[in-house]
DNA sequence: CCAAAAGTGTTATTGATACACCCATGC
DNA sequence: GCATGGGTGTATCAATAACACTTTTGG
């Protein structure tokens, strides 16, 4: 089973590239990179590098992170590994995909007519992108519709304190549904999650909202 | 954010390796290979093999299967990422995991005295494992445990027709708690995932069980 | 005082759970 | 005829879903 004739193994490469998400005037959203070099020059694609020496995968997803948005308030998974030859040209690369979701922050917007290096797309409104990025990030909205039903991974994309309506859109977002209000937040408190700030919310023209925090800013499962 | 200087970047060689569970006895059991050579001679193992020139990384995975096994009905799915460095002694390694599940079949056992290449083993039996082999194994039960809840994918460790009665016991060992048979048939006849074949089951002394078959052999979620 | 979002309980419906006996067969 | 697993229905309980009005604020 040992074979030690090289050739026939590959030497790939291996990137590790991101999918980062927010949610921005009730629109899911996803960062995504202006090529400048080839392969896919003039293309988008979502952010990622090559893995480094004594880098681990989650390391090099982090890095990627820092490098291209400096945000550091992020949830952050392992999504799905890609490594068809010939979803790339020319050469053979690994590509281990992560999915991240950050409050909704700007990046710097061009002067019109120009394009940014670095902006927020909404996912329904995708332009062509580089090699299978495509099929990566329909992987990654599948996998963040499906374990917003099933956890409370949109903490990710709330501030750390945040009203129950915040929380309720976000839901419905993600979801595409909308969701009763008591009922949602009669669930929501039984949790045990959530957690009174003291403080409330007095911006607009209508009763002030208890503002609410995740007592962990972690992944947990409900059911 | 390009760097040209290679001595930066990993080259990593890039493994596909198997968790193929099955159930035996009313035992989850996992395939492990006995390691000839270093690193880590005499250690049990996962299968494995490096990624070959022209292959996508679940054809990698169905070769491995043929390699080891060569069986030929199973369920494959890719599982997770393993690439910390130092997990491997020395070369950097990167693991992209699938797990498996067969109904059971036997390999060949080794006269006592002397040690099989190819043995099952009970999950909660198992011995040192070579690498990271044991975090790979327990990532891969608890993903098991995890989609059993809500999927049909104990279909893959059933032979293609089956009592009610197996598919039960499936679902009490994987979830390690009894089940009240009646409320079992009724929900799971519901789904409309399963399909009499007509024919009976006659073995034992007892009433003749009825076979059933899954209509799609395919993963399917429930809820 | 008007507009706008916050906050709050009860009822009806649905789904999940608990539970016990007769049936068909082989030996 | 006895041991073994196959097969069946109902009643209770728990969870989810439907539903409307009052409160507090800014302008």
């Amino acid at each position: 089973m040992v074979n030690t004739k090289s050739h026939e193994y590959e030497q790939p490469g291996v990137t590790v590239d991101l999918v980062l998400f927010t949610i921005h005037e009730g629109k899911p959203m996803v960062l995504l990179t202006h090529r400048a070099r080839d392969p896919f020059a003039g293309r988008w694609s979502i952010p990622g590098d090559f893995l480094r020496k004594g880098e681990s995968l989650d390391e090099a997803a982090w890095r990627v992170v820092q490098e291209t948005t400096g945000v550091q308030d992020l949830y952050l998974e392992q999504l799905y590994t890609f490594g068809d030859p010939g979803r790339n040209s020319p050469a053979r690369v690994i590509t281990v995909t992560y999915l991240a979701l950050t409050p909704w922050k700007p990046f710097a917007q061009p002067p019109s007519g120009t394009t940014a290096a670095l902006t927020w797309y909404p996912i329904d409104e995708i332009p062509e992108l580089a090699f299978d990025h495509h099929e990566i990030l329909t992987y990654a909205v599948n996998r963040l519709r499906a374990k917003a039903g099933y956890s409370n991974i949109v903490y990710g994309l709330l501030p750390e304190t945040f009203r129950l309506s915040d929380l309720q859109k976000m839901y419905e977002i993600i979801l595409n549904k909308t969701i009763d209000k008591r009922n949602f937040r009669k669930r929501m408190l039984e949790t045990g999650l959530l957690q009174e700030t003291g403080v409330k919310d007095r911006t607009g023209a209508h009763r002030p909202a208890m503002l609410y925090r995740f007592k962990q800013r972690e992944v947990v499962y409900f059911d």
